[in-house]
DNA sequence: ACTTGACCTCAAGCTAACTTGAAGTGCAAT
DNA sequence: ATTGCACTTCAAGTTAGCTTGAGGTCAAGT
């Protein structure tokens, strides 16, 4: 029989988060746990999902906050669907970006004789750049902050 | 004729940033002042380059200490194409990345009916960030961090 | 009953990349 | 000569997302 709760240990082994960040994830309301045994946190087995969606949504450079935001759409599902769309559009811009960016890369990389700035080619990755920057830095809002992953210091 | 030095005001205004951050890079040693006037810092022309290089290096992910690192390899070009050949190969690994997400997260705004955790496909989104986070979680090291892009609050 | 080890809480610390604020300086215009 | 104002410095603050540490608790094993 599939177990119906679990231990925050548990939790650790299967999500390969570290405790402190379970904490973190209750403090912050994005998942809880269904009881205590003793001081000892007890979760529901599908707050393993739930941690699954959270960290899918990490990588793709959501905060904390959005994807709480997401969660708490429970009841209004058209809402979720929008939000869902809304970033996977947020995200076909940055692949764009990103993608640009590394055939710029791979363009300075081999372009022979390059003194670095007499390149048209590249030139003009720097003036895309520069636009992207112009408007980041103008755009009050907007344009949420991407994956610091996990900084693991040696 | 072309101007050979710039004043900061001239600068934040063609590059677009904050005299604050022009002056932080110049701490850092990202970018240098050739003079003063008064106390007003002068920057050469090819500052505003060297600027758009940055801020493209930021929007592709890059930490301000691996962009140093790049520019630092002034004389070796060598290793400095082998650098950018690396960033170009990480940011392939973050595009696929986000390319998934962004096609899950397109399938589960249409999957109908879904109750959110039935649909095998969007399981299997899950299970490969479970992966990813795995590892990050893991290995020591690696993996930078992503674009924290310029938190302008309201 | 006692020990132990895994958990708990709460506050504080950490990192990156800046920004903000107070107090000072000096060129240029009047 | 005086004023103004855009710049300067330096220290401290900010944000997100956690981690770390000190000191406490408690279920389970002996």
């Amino acid at each position: 029989m599939g177990k119906k709760s679990l231990d925050i240990a548990e939790v650790v082994k299967r999500s390969g988060l570290p405790a402190s960040t379970l904490r973190y994830y209750e403090e912050k309301g994005l998942i809880q746990s269904v009881g205590r045994h003793g001081l000892r946190r007890i979760f529901a087995v599908d707050v393993l999902q739930r941690l699954s969606l959270i960290s899918l949504g990490r990588l793709a450079g959501m905060s904390l906050e959005e994807i709480g935001a997401m969660f708490a759409a429970d009841g209004a599902a058209t809402i979720n669907r929008q939000l869902l769309l809304n970033k996977a559009y947020e995200l076909d811009q940055t692949i764009t970006q990103l993608s640009a960016m590394r055939d710029g890369l791979r363009h300075v990389a081999n372009c022979p004789e390059l003194t670095h700035f007499q390149c048209s080619k590249f030139k003009q990755m720097l003036r895309v750049a520069n636009r992207q920057v112009r408007s980041l830095n103008k755009k009050t809002n907007v344009v949420t902050s991407r994956v610091n992953a996990v900084h693991k210091l040696v």
